[in-house]
RNA sequence: GGGCCCGUGGCGCAGCAUGGCUAGCGCGCUCGGCUGAUAACCGGGAGGUCACGCGUUCGAAUCGCGUCGGGCCCA
């Protein structure tokens, strides 16, 4: 039995039984055992990073996710939904450090010892696992939460591993000294990805110094630096050899510079008077050898003298500087890249904390940023510092703890990237589909840009690097399993966590008969989520394990990050793409457009939107104001919209249940064929929007359009369903009898509401659950326990009637100006009127309305319609006394002319209109009878009304209706005064029991 | 500095690939109306240099170039 639904709806109590219901019923479960033979649909989740709780961004990202799965398992999918969770790297490891109380990495190793720090770290994580898996599950997310795939697993530690060893078998892993950005306080190299998107401004001394010429005293190379504690590492200057370069005279001095520099120079060292003396090109140049501004301060320098000369480069520019560039191959990447060229020593003589070393002569145990004010007092007191200020300018921070970040010559492993990356763009033109398809160009554009990859950590938290070197033959041996650890360890080994420390004590038997330990290092995270592909199916052990997604989705951050670093290692280890179809989402700002962060006080959490309009709202708003790859200003006002639309929707369905469970309703004793053969032509016209509304929700979402679905659903159900079918059928539910074209309306409302909540399931899992359930479940009790078991709706094509929608949007026009043109004839909406007439401009229009004339008879109020061919005479103002008025598609023309009949039907609607208001005001039942009295302050309208006596007791139900003067209403009962037209009325309604 | 995206009434969006009606919609404001599903709805009104400039064209919100602002990424 179809039973009443309650008037208003609660989201928050009704979304939390639901998801009780879900857990107890085991409702996922059963969904998903559906799906078990079915054909697979492999959607691989990115996995967030396990920190954190979730913001708006990390919300928006799983109910895109969700929608599409939940889509793509009604189609008749088996769906693999697992999800994910990044747990390893910097981040969790910094935020340990402050639980601890810790700074330094000497700390975490001498203080709390690695193996407690660890232990610390995988705690960490897995709380915050599980709290976000309980926030995502309240939004309604459903994905295999039991069974997630977590990177600090030994069996992901192993598919990682398998990967590494991998890229080393097709000689993609070296170790390399490099230069690379430095964090001094993590102690650790970064990433080019880490650092990109870093910048920030930082103040930093800019100063020109003065390198003078060996063997011509009071000549100079003029170098302009602002970090002046890379000098003591400097071992060459560099001029582009092609520009020209100028010999300055300044007083006595001769200073070498860019031609095109020198005015600038000048200036800015307040130099008013000079003498050009001679031009060059920088080529000439080559060779000159220079005294090295510190060489007293840094002994270690007299080893590098032969170094100490001018040298060419085209990275020189003349953008700023003066042209001669101090090159320390140690500590820049193109003074390192040159000075390979030159064969120039790479002197690097700074720790990991960014302290000198004792290489750095007088400087030694100076944090190098300290030493610059140092640096620079030695040079002036030498003569040799020409001008000194200072300047800002945007600099790499690290991204976990904002330190500045040095450039440093470290031994570190990386992966050949800029050899695979031909074959990566290759496989991607030909196997991935990316939406929008201008991601495809953001990506490539990315990937051509990019260079090899610095996979190697000196950190805690990640995954150990399995590279092993020998101590006596110094050959390294990568390990690619648990199985392969055992048989090459020197020792036994039990179970084991591959983390460090553990790891770290396992020694392998070299096959020089040697002894092989670990490297130190861990791994780049990003190498974690890369393999996540192949590693969340279990440790692979050959190319069959490679298995490509069929969808992911995430932010467009990752367009650099996650969808590229999954390609490299898949391409590496499998020569293929492991996704083939990638959607880029946008980002979550405020409603300005604005990043949402903590110190602009900007953020919106997603409970907050939770707690006050519950999950489907949040979930179909996020769906409903963007396209998904756009970014999504979020409005409060824009969620007041949803929930509004929310609210109707429920209207419609306490309407729909209230009319059908007094007729006692049941689609299945209802012979739904004979009721087909009854419909009205507006049943007729909802059936073929709803079946339209399912073809371009199908085609919005296989397309990825996830707004074009929200709204085309959000349209349907408030200009179709609730504006218009729902007014159109009310005459026809309050016919008291068994009547068969009342039924036809059920079955049509029937029919839309089980295509209309499989719909919407995917958008708002609650609320159409609960929906279903009423309509559904309570009639037919076989049916799946839940909506989210159905399948996808397939649109009937016979269903579709394109003409009659038209037409439908024509009786609409025309209703909606004919009250527009009554209302600017002082004519009353309730009043009717005689006659309307309506011309089409077009015969396609005109025919569009055929059936359509009673309906629109009703809908103008009006007694008779005329619809007049596109080429016949209208009706003209005057003519007739017609007014009227013109829309796109035609004209109407209507008769103001108010008759006796008229009046009194107008005045009868009036009444009838005040006393089901009374009917309200007295909580009567929908269906509970009365006796009334009406009296009437005029005495003509008294014997007007004598005709109307049974349209006003039908439509008030009303068992004795009098009418009587006004001043005769004398009765008990519930009476009220009304003044309409500007008479006096007293209405009374008087209940029995 | 480079790549990609976005910029339409106070606010949030549609229209733009295939240039052409009076540039639509929702929220908000205002006046009026309707209502036994509706704290819903309908109609009128005020409110827009379609970011700006130049160009192509008979005609540009729509196509091209440039500038400015916002976002992501790269340097």
């Amino acid at each position: 039995m179809i039973r009443p639904a309650s008037r208003v709806y609660d989201q928050k109590t009704s979304e939390r039984e639901i998801k009780e219901w879900w857990e107890s019923g085991k409702v996922y479960e059963k969904v998903k055992s559906l799906g078990s033979n079915r054909k697979t649909w492999y959607f691989l989740d990115g996995p967030p990073y396990a920190s954190g709780s979730i913001h708006l961004g990390t919300a928006w990202n799983k109910i895109i996710k969700d929608a599409i799965i939940r889509f793509k398992a009604m189609q008749g999918f088996n769906v693999r939904r697992q999800p994910g969770w990044d747990c390893h790297g910097l981040p969790i490891e910094v935020k340990v450090e402050e639980k601890l109380g810790i700074k330094t990495k000497k700390d975490i190793e001498q203080k709390i010892g690695v193996s407690e720090f660890i232990k610390s770290c995988k705690q960490w994580a897995l709380d915050h696992v599980s709290l976000m898996t309980k926030q995502f599950k309240d939004i309604g997310i459903w994905m295999d939460w039991d069974d997630p795939y977590i990177t600090f697993k030994n069996d992901y530690i192993e598919a990682a591993w398998w990967t590494l060893k991998r890229t080393y078998e097709r000689g993609l892993l070296k170790k390399d000294m490099r230069v690379i950005h430095w964090c001094p306080r993590c102690e650790t190299a970064l990433a080019e990805h880490e650092v990109r998107g870093e910048y920030s401004d930082e103040k930093d001394p800019s100063l020109y110094v003065r390198f003078r010429l060996s063997v011509t005293p009071n000549e100079y190379l003029l170098v302009w630096t602002t970090t002046p504690w890379t000098l003591p590492a400097d071992v060459a200057v560099c001029v582009h050899p092609h520009h020209d370069y100028a010999r300055v005279l300044v007083k006595n001095d001769i200073y070498i510079l860019a031609r095109g520099l020198v005015e600038k120079v000048m200036q800015e060292l307040g130099v008013s008077s000079y003498q050009i003396l001679e031009t060059r090109k920088g080529k000439t140049f080559e060779g000159q050898y220079y005294v090295h501004p510190l060489i007293e301060e840094v002994p270690k320098q007299e080893e590098f003298k032969s170094h100490h000369r001018v040298i060419c480069g085209e990275h020189v520019t003349l953008e700023e500087g003066t042209g001669c560039v101090h090159t320390a191959p140690g500590h820049g990447e193109e003074d390192f890249e040159i000075g390979a060229k030159y064969k120039l020593p790479v002197f690097s003589p700074v720790d990991a904390e960014g302290k000198f070393t004792a290489d750095a002569g007088k400087y030694v145990g100076l944090f190098v940023k300290a030493a610059d004010m140092i640096i620079l007092e030695d040079l002036g007191k030498k003569g040799l510092l020409v001008k000194s200020g200072s300047i800002t300018h945007s600099y790499p921070h690290c991204w976990r703890c904002q330190t500045p970040l040095l450039f440093r010559a470290t031994d570190q492993w990386f992966l050949a990237v800029k050899q695979l990356k031909p074959r990566i763009l290759e496989k991607n033109k030909a196997n991935v589909n990316w939406v929008p398809d201008w991601v495809a160009v953001r990506y490539s554009n990315g990937v051509k840009s990019v260079g090899d990859w610095c996979i190697s950590r000196q950190r805690y938290w990640g995954i150990p690097i399995p590279i092993w070197t020998c101590q006596s033959c110094g050959k390294f041996t990568v390990v690619g399993s648990q199985d392969e650890l055992r048989k090459l360890a020197t020792g036994q080994v039990g179970e084991i966590d591959l983390h460090r420390p553990d790891v770290d004590g396992v020694s392998l038997r070299c096959s020089c008969g040697g002894e092989s330990k670990r490297v130190q290092d861990v791994l780049d995270v990003w190498f974690d989520s890369g393999v996540a592909g192949w590693a969340s199916l279990g440790h692979p052990t050959d190319d069959s394990r490679m298995r490509q997604s069929d969808f992911i989705t995430e932010g467009e951050d990752q367009v650099t990050k996650w969808f590229y670093s999954q390609q490299v290692l898949s391409v590496a280890a499998f020569d293929d793409v492991p996704y083939k179809q990638a959607l880029m989402h946008g980002f979550a700002l405020d409603e300005h457009g604005r990043k949402m962060s903590k110190s602009l006080g900007n953020v919106v959490d997603p409970s907050q939107v939770m707690e006050r309009f519950g999950a489907d709202v949040l979930r179909f708003y996020m769906l409903y104001s963007n396209p998904p790859w756009e970014d999504l200003k979020f409005n409060w006002e824009g969620v007041d919209a949803v929930n509004k639309l929310l609210n109707v929707l429920w209207n419609v369905h306490v309407f729909t249940t209230t009319y059908m469970a007094l007729d006692g309703f049941d689609p299945n004793s209802t012979d739904v064929d004979k009721a087909l053969g009854n419909l009205y032509p507006e049943d007729v016209w909802l059936l073929s929007r709803i079946n339209s509304l399912t073809k371009e929700t199908t085609d919005a979402f296989e397309k990825f359009e996830l707004q074009r679905a929200t709204r085309a659903l959000a349209n349907f159900i408030l200009e179709d369903l609730s504006r218009w079918y729902v007014r159109l059928i009310r005459g026809r539910v309050w016919v008291e009898k068994e009547d068969p074209r009342k039924i036809a309306a059920y079955v049509t409302l029937y029919q839309t509401a089980h295509i209309l909540i499989r719909l919407l399931a995917p958008f708002m899992p609650h609320v159409s659950e609960i929906l279903y359930r009423d309509i559904v479940k309570a009639v037919s009790p076989a049916a799946p326990d839940s909506v989210h078991m159905l399948p996808w709706p397939q649109e009937d094509e016979e269903a579709i009637n394109k003409k009659l929608e038209l037409g439908m949007d024509l009786v609409r026009a025309f209703v909606e100006v004919a009250a527009r043109v009554k209302q600017d004839s002082k004519l009353k909406l309730r009043w009717p009127i005689q006659r309307a007439v309506i011309q089409t401009f077009k015969w396609e229009h005109k025919k569009a309305l055929e059936n359509l004339s009673p309906l629109l008879r009703d809908q103008l109020n009006c007694k008779e319609v005329v619809i007049l061919d596109p080429q016949s005479k209208f009706p003209r103002l005057g003519e007739e006394d017609f007014v009227s008025a013109e829309i796109e598609a035609g004209r109407i023309a209507i008769d103001p002319k108010i008759t006796t009949e008229l009046r009194a039907e107008g005045i009868a609607r009036e009444l009838v209109r005040r006393l089901q208001t009374m009917r309200k005001e007295m909580d009567l039942a929908m269906e509970e009878r009365v006796d009334a009295v009406v009296g009437v302050g005029d005495q003509s309208d008294l014997s007007l009304l004598g005709t109307q006596q049974d349209y006003i007791s039908n439509e008030v139900r009303i068992r004795n209706l009098r009418l009587v003067s006004a001043h005769e209403v004398l009765e008990e009962g519930y009476s009220k005064d009304w003044d309409i037209d500007d008479k006096k009325f007293r209405l009374l309604i008087k209940r029995f029991t």
